[in-house]
DNA sequence: AAGTGGTCTAGACCACCTA
DNA sequence: AGGTGGTCTAGACCACTTA
């Protein structure tokens, strides 16, 4: 996390619109105006803005001021990777139980999404995680092969396996893929959240990948209805979420 | 849409991806590279595939060739905000019918929403959307007041309000926020959509607004489980989307 | 009409990856 | 060690908004 100018920069404008120097629906000062207060070249504030944008905080028109859009920084990918990160980040006690690790041929949907072939030997982990004691959510993680011996050595409590295989085997994901649906509680579901079979659940599956594009893990992550809401925030400038059919819309 | 240099480049890039010049995984050539076939500065280039990044197209990495992700484009904003538009770039055949339209006092979370007075008529509208003949949502949504007389105008069997009030009253969503979850369907959804009540909806609550920042509508969208899927794609450079706690997470 | 953001150029130095 | 992307500069012209 290197520290620069225009980081710096973005990190002032952060505080300025947290603290409501420039409140919601305000207008920030002109590019060139911040070029002169912080003695950079108009590139370097036009990379602190961009920053700003992608996070949602700010708007811009051709022509028009950049406009203040919200005051709260949308949170890291660590934290929309990682369960245990999200929930400590928001004060949350999390506690994860791995209930069963079972080593098996990939399925040939598995070997597609970890993009290896049918029948390698992939690592099935099923988990359950609580927030302050409540069971919140139900974990079934596929991770390939060349991660298995670390998730393996991990203890059964394990609060974060991504952070974990992180620290100790060097695994960190760079990229994810997420795809966001509502399913009805399985028996297994309904058993383990202490919720009615069929009730609503929201379901998160997510690839996550290396710098080097290297699948780590598919899992299919479900969480009882009510405990967690996913928000994004796009322009017609950039829309990073998209909307597909599911398996039966007909036709 | 204007045609600029940084976008036509991005343009044959997408094509050149998406038919297998640059296949999934492989590496696209350098900046100087690409800025010496164009004959445009590399300042140019960065921000075609600045373009191309923020559509999860590419990955990239300080010292290394920029990557292939995915091959295809995702889908635009308007596609995100306009079921109709996204329907049919899917090929469905998409029918709507408004079933109430309410002018009524704004509750004081509706007022919240749309940055106005509590007590302000707006218009509360109710409507039933059908993909190839299926009943898939019921979207709930309020106007802001001064979006109301364009919206009363519309037939009943409007396609989509959001491209009918652009076209004939010039209001233009730009912005969009979006919370996504699940919640068991309620009698009159059950009844709308014929499944069994509680049975699991995905939810998708939106705010629309303007460029100039002010707010459009406020709508709750509920899909039949199985009908749609939301996808979003994050690098740890840029995390779109974020996971909130829900109203009933403990402590 | 003046101000502002959007686009573009032609350089430069550095940190990092790959061979 | 050479190539590559990340950062930064100091200009320029244009399209658009605002007063």
């Amino acid at each position: 996390m290197g520290a620069t100018r225009y980081r710096e920069i973005a990190e002032s404008l952060r505080h300025a619109i947290r603290t409501g120097t420039y409140p919601l629906g305000s207008r920030l000062p002109s590019e060139s105006d911040l070029a002169t207060r912080w003695e950079v070249s108009r590139g370097t504030v036009r990379q602190a803005v961009a920053l700003l944008a992608s996070e949602g905080l700010i708007g811009s028109r051709q022509g028009a001021r950049r406009v203040v859009l919200r005051q709260e920084r949308r949170q890291s990918f660590q934290q929309l990777n990682s369960f245990a990160q999200w929930a400590q980040a928001m004060g949350c006690e999390v506690t994860s139980r791995i209930l069963t690790r079972t080593l098996r041929p990939a399925t040939d949907e598995e070997a597609e999404r970890l993009d290896t072939d049918p029948g390698t030997e992939i690592l099935y982990v099923l988990r359950l995680r609580h927030l302050d004691g409540e069971p919140v959510m139900v974990e079934r993680t596929v991770y390939a092969d060349w991660v298995a011996p670390a998730v393996l050595e991990l203890p059964e409590d394990c609060v974060s396996i991504m952070d974990s295989i992180a620290e100790r085997a060097d695994i960190v994901a760079h990229y994810g893929e997420h795809l966001i649906d509502a399913v009805a509680a399985g028996s297994e579901d309904a058993r383990l959240l202490q919720i009615r079979r069929a009730s609503p659940l929201l379901r998160q599956r997510h690839l996550s990948y290396t710098a080097a594009g290297r699948a780590i893990e598919w899992t299919d992550d479900r969480y009882r209805a009510g405990s967690v809401v996913f928000n994004v925030m796009n322009s017609a400038a950039a829309a990073p979420l998209e909307r597909r059919a599911g398996p039966d819309v007909t036709g």
